[in-house]
DNA sequence: GAATCATGAGAAAGCGTTTTCTCAGAGCGT
DNA sequence: ACGCTCTGAGAAAACGCTTTCTCATGATTC
């Protein structure tokens, strides 16, 4: 049996360009050229291969029209943990901003392996047109060297020193020290910063605000207990807290306090009656909690769709190397009810 | 200015097979050849093509290829809602697990707009080797004429007559009795069930059980009380399920728990002393609010990585139209502390 | 009425790969 | 030494589309 016949004829083959073509009694290019709207196309002609297509349910191949067009309306986004809320919130909001512009997205999550991030974004960028790099963990030098290879290129939560690469990022130095100082104002003199991931570049930032607020207040102990960024980490912390006798904390971010609140309240240790303690990001679940959580609020769902007129305008721009916009958010301390002036008992 | 030649040499196109092909001396068709590892090459010349290739950091154009190979690597996820730490989680499963085989996930959300559903679907389903359709609204009848021309398809939450496509469900029916049952069991009477989205087809289900559960306990009041599927909307029922006089809270899911839970706490009411309250799905906050959720665990992390498992098997299998499985999970209920028997005095 | 021009459709050349087809040359047997 | 097979590399086709180039046709102008 002829195979080499049946194969061609039996193959249950996308219907394709050709095929429009040959019913419409057309060549391909003129099918292309009604279906894009380019040239100037006879109306009856356009109308015989317009009805062509939506019999034979005709959808232009993308990778087709990728490989001719060099562009694949797509962009990627890497990311280093796509569990944690914060990451989730900035790919939705991306995702969601870029569909209105007919744009989809590729998500890659490094799961906090910082050696594959460059990987990882350098096929995302192969695929797509252009990649938004989050939280990334990678060195400097690293960032530096691969951001060019990158171009249409934005950065969350980190800079590189040549301004062509827009950037969006929280201040997390001083959103930090606004809470210390929250706490401070209500009487706290005895605090802690559970810290987050060694290579986290918010992480840095928070520790270097902290060296800033232990300048302006000599006074107030500050101790720093290492941690992680999430629920289990903070959990696991609760002893260590206790331990350390201090009555304000400010844990690295919602996830972590959410965690610590939790093993507080497993111990019996009142919140914000014997502790008082902080959050950052202000992640949904933060008002939820119980109680309702103190934190620093970072806008969090515009940073995605942000991130993607930021990647729009660098699409659009094709070429120019123009020095890019570098956006800065200022977090803002969200006072719920996890801090409260402290217990009137002085410090052991 | 020669314009043409201008262009020609200084674009900075990216480097071809072309390209390391003249680098090398050899024609494209070996260089593909050695990478590739397809066909027996000369080990000097593969060597000669290799140095070639790492010096000019050729890396293989990602559509090219695909076109050429009719493969993308690339699956697409449709989501009614990326906001859903449900979804978040399938998402994450299943971009991990499809990152294993080297494969990338695109992910489309359709914001619980129904009539979106069919068009993201297809248009992901042309850039993507598969598709997986997550708790699609869509009508049966829709998804019936839909799921063929999606083909290499996986469906979780939903399912369909013909047996070609595997599908991922959970029994939310047994699951929100089983809950009731254990409400019963701690002496509840008075029982309310805080519906979710009309057109969410695990809400459908878990009325089916409850339909069960009046049949078999014919003694138990059973309230349905109208709701949606986020942390706002268990917020806003608190007055209502108050003036129900209830003592037992059935909710859609956790995070309509998480809201109930906060607008109680805010109206001093005691959970579980004065009402006892139930979710449902077990995401990971679950166990850290206060008190802790009661709740029907779905193995959320397993659904993801399953999902790609089947979308594995139905790419590697490619044509022979044999019967898929047809998961089932049964929720576990995981009794924590947002349950207690309810106060002794009378109901009103 | 012939020369010029605008219009619009087909032919063909890309886009960057993989893969089949073809063929040169080396190695082997007789 | 001749022909045969076998290895391996280049030429070319294919993937499905867009777009430039080319050229026919009919309209316009002097």
């Amino acid at each position: 049996m002829g195979r080499g016949h049946m194969a061609r004829r039996n193959t249950n083959r996308r219907v394709g360009i050709a095929d429009v073509a040959e019913k419409a009694g057309v060549s391909h290019a003129t099918v292309s050229r009604v279906m894009n709207g380019n040239a100037a196309v006879d109306p009856g002609i356009a109308a015989r291969v317009r009805a062509a297509a939506v019999e034979l349910k005709y959808q232009p191949n993308p990778v087709g029209r990728s490989l001719a067009l060099g562009k694949t309306d797509t962009i990627g986004i890497v990311v280093p943990d796509l569990a944690n809320p914060t990451f989730q919130a900035i790919l939705r909001g991306l995702s969601i901003a870029a569909a209105q512009d007919g744009y989809r997205v590729l998500i890659a999550d490094s799961s906090e392996v910082t050696s594959e991030e460059a990987i990882l974004a350098g096929e995302a960028r192969r695929r797509c047109d252009g990649v938004v790099l989050c939280a990334p963990r990678m060195s400097d030098a690293e960032l530096e060297e691969l951001a060019p290879t990158l171009h249409p290129l934005v950065l969350i939560n980190r800079t590189t020193i040549a301004t062509n690469t827009p950037s969006l990022s929280v201040d997390y130095g001083q959103g930090i020290q606004e809470l210390a100082q929250h706490l401070v104002t209500l009487g706290h003199r005895r605090l802690v910063f559970l810290s987050g991931p060694e290579h986290s570049a918010s992480n840095r930032q928070r520790l270097v605000g902290l060296d800033q607020f232990r300048k302006d207040h000599p006074d107030v102990e500050l101790q720093m207990l290492h941690g992680g960024s999430n629920f289990d980490s903070g959990h696991e912390s609760t002893e260590a807290i206790i331990a350390s006798g201090a009555t304000g904390i400010l844990a690295f971010n919602d996830l972590v306090a959410m965690g610590l609140l939790s093993g507080l309240h497993e111990r019996g240790v009142r919140v914000p009656e014997d502790i008082s303690v902080t959050g950052f990001d202000d992640i949904p679940f933060a008002k939820y909690t119980t109680p309702p959580l103190t934190t620093a609020a970072v806008p969090i769902n515009e940073l995605g769709s942000l991130a993607w007129r930021r990647m729009r305008e660098q699409i659009q721009q094709a070429g120019e190397a123009t020095t890019q916009a570098q956006d800065e958010f200022s977090p803002r301390v969200e006072i719920r009810k996890s801090t409260a002036a402290p217990a009137l008992k002085p410090a052991s």
